[in-house]
DNA sequence: GCTAATTATTTAACCGGTTACGAAATTTTA
DNA sequence: TAAAATTTCGTAACCGGTTAAATAATTAGC
């Protein structure tokens, strides 16, 4: 049950007979105490377990070592991954990572904003959600740049506005990767499988993949090219039997993530086709998903873990004032597995 | 850039010509300022964007207005699901949920919820890790006592602990459910792959499987047995194999979670079989996962938004001294998919 | 052994809010 | 219109730590 009175520092000083400087400086193990009072007050503070208040000694610090994070929902595997890798690094480094999902809504991202700016966390990590739009709503936008007036903002994906740090995947690369795969495979029908087009890494998986084909002496057909709106398998196996019914179908397909690749491949599967046999899949992120289907999907890879490192880094130099760099971009490469088959021209 | 003298309630009130406590009754909308005075102090708060410090507020409250949660990794979608819930519901009553991710980690438990305290959490969500194994490890145990002494600690799971509140899913219900399902359509044969045995999720289940089997006038087989060890989708592809490569193999398998279920569907595919026809599986949680495959896995289901519903409210409850339940059950139900098929005795 | 230098410890101010208490201003009552 | 009741507002203490400056205790130097 609740409710007991907390122990203060005072307390443990007084049962010490010392003052509350020396516990202080013996709980934050700064030097200048003697070891036979450390090994006293010590003794006490092991028999109250007694735990110094964080809020306290943040109201003097001004060091709340707590860094804010907003992402849409970390349901999605890609966020919690993110998350995760940051979380264990921020925490050897002394800090807590606060997360919030605030679902893409704009009220939400901007109330969560304001509640973490509340807390004075030292930096914010934005990952995903609005900042993603092109253009950026209004009043996020400025609601965003207030923020980064007061504190480090580092936005996980592109942003143009100024005072703020980026780390991003390199989805330019990493669709031309896609693309060159299943050329060198011998396909030249190859269609995307995108998501909404006001999300800028739509925009630039899209125009990579234009790039790419054109380099690879092949003409982008616009029939190929298929909005499916949502990112998930759903509008993966809605998007992929578009393609299906089309008079001169493609040969192999690209999703921008790997829940819509499953779902190209649940369409496949269930109009009685199958996969690399008559269609081959490349997906994006090779996220654990890739591995749950049959065949496993090939997928264009990066490190979750140097992102995140990217991210806590850049976060922790520019809470602490050193110089860093503003823009730090993630490379890609591809893992290959059992989606997709070499053809004969 | 950051680093500006953070603005205080000291300078909000000087330029106002008003008290500090004036300012401060109209940020906390207290009663008792004249509607003239509110209206001037408040467009100075706006002009330069202040936000009070939750630090400082803390200080006095005593209400950090802060839940712990503690999961062993949120990249697993069981966790993910909750936390997103409660996260929701927490934020409605104003309260900020902290989560931790201490990978079933003894010391990295303890640590974080030794951090928690620090940070003087009103209550703690207990979500899955060492609580979830028996015996308890002696050392977490004792913590976890401790804790629980100071604050409310709802543990999502069952726990033997006194000073410890309980929300946890019927896995018995489940497990009886997946059994009778199978019965009915018509299979005898029928196994259970499933985790780690010192999880208690395992034993309960695992005698609900027997008891289920037993009421059916069917004997438990050993061999249908399989301690596949992890959780994931691995283990599940190789406890099936096991489960094939029997003189008289099951035509049944119950998995104990989703991952395993799809491992097994691999399994199956892999060695040229398939599901429905040869094989029926049941799968645990109903996740997004059991809508990946082909066919899709028939699961066991249970609400996530009731299930955080209760860890809140059990909490809320627990922290403002309202009385309520020790222990809450969460039933479950069956969602029929397409992994299993009638089959001709 | 005595002074100087160094180290250990305490005192008290401070961090930025909240709030009990009392004074002042306003409204109500008679 | 004065007294009483009520509302508004400011003063100052308090929340639980940290830390600069002052002081006390040791150690070093000669």
């Amino acid at each position: 049950m609740p409710t007991k009175k907390e122990i203060t520092i005072y307390d443990i000083a007084k049962e010490a007979g010392v003052s509350t400087a020396t516990v202080s400086r013996i709980l934050s193990n700064t030097a200048g105490v003697k070891q036979e009072k450390r090994d006293r007050v010590q003794a006490i503070v092991d028999k109250y377990n007694f735990k110094p208040s964080a809020i306290a000694r943040g109201l003097s610090d001004t060091h709340s070592k707590v860094i804010g994070m907003l992402c849409p929902d970390v349901r999605n595997a890609y966020y919690a991954n993110i998350f995760m890798e940051c979380e264990r690094l921020a925490f050897e480094k002394g800090y807590t990572l606060v997360l919030n999902n605030a679902f893409t809504t704009e009220s939400l991202e901007i109330a969560f904003m304001e509640k973490l700016m509340e807390q004075r966390v030292e930096c914010l990590f934005l990952c995903g959600g609005l900042v993603d739009w092109r253009p950026l709503p209004p009043l996020f936008s400025q609601t965003l740049a207030r923020f980064a007036k007061r504190i480090p903002v580092i936005v996980a994906g592109k942003c143009e506005l100024d005072n703020v740090y980026q780390v991003y995947i390199d989805h330019i690369e990493g669709m031309r990767t896609a693309v060159k795969h299943l050329v060198t495979l011998g396909h030249s029908r190859i269609a995307f499988l995108h998501g909404f087009s006001y999300i800028y890494q739509t925009q630039d998986k899209l125009a990579a993949y234009r790039q790419a084909l054109e380099e690879e002496g092949i003409a982008p057909r616009d029939e190929y090219i298929v909005d499916a709106g949502e990112f998930n398998e759903q509008s993966g196996l809605l998007g992929m039997k578009r393609l299906l019914s089309l008079a001169s179908p493609p040969t192999a397909v690209i999703a921008t993530n790997d829940l819509m690749a499953a779902g190209a491949l649940q369409a496949i599967s269930r109009l009685g086709y199958s996969v690399p046999a008559d269609f081959s899949i490349v997906g994006f992120d090779d996220s654990l998903i890739t591995d749950l289907t049959e065949p496993n999907i090939s997928s264009i890879h990066y490190d979750y873990a140097l992102y995140a490192k990217n991210l806590v880094e850049t976060g922790l130099s520019a809470i602490s004032g050193k110089p860093c760099d503003r823009v730090i971009v993630i490379p890609t490469s591809l893992t290959v597995k059992e989606s997709c088959r070499k053809i004969d021209v």
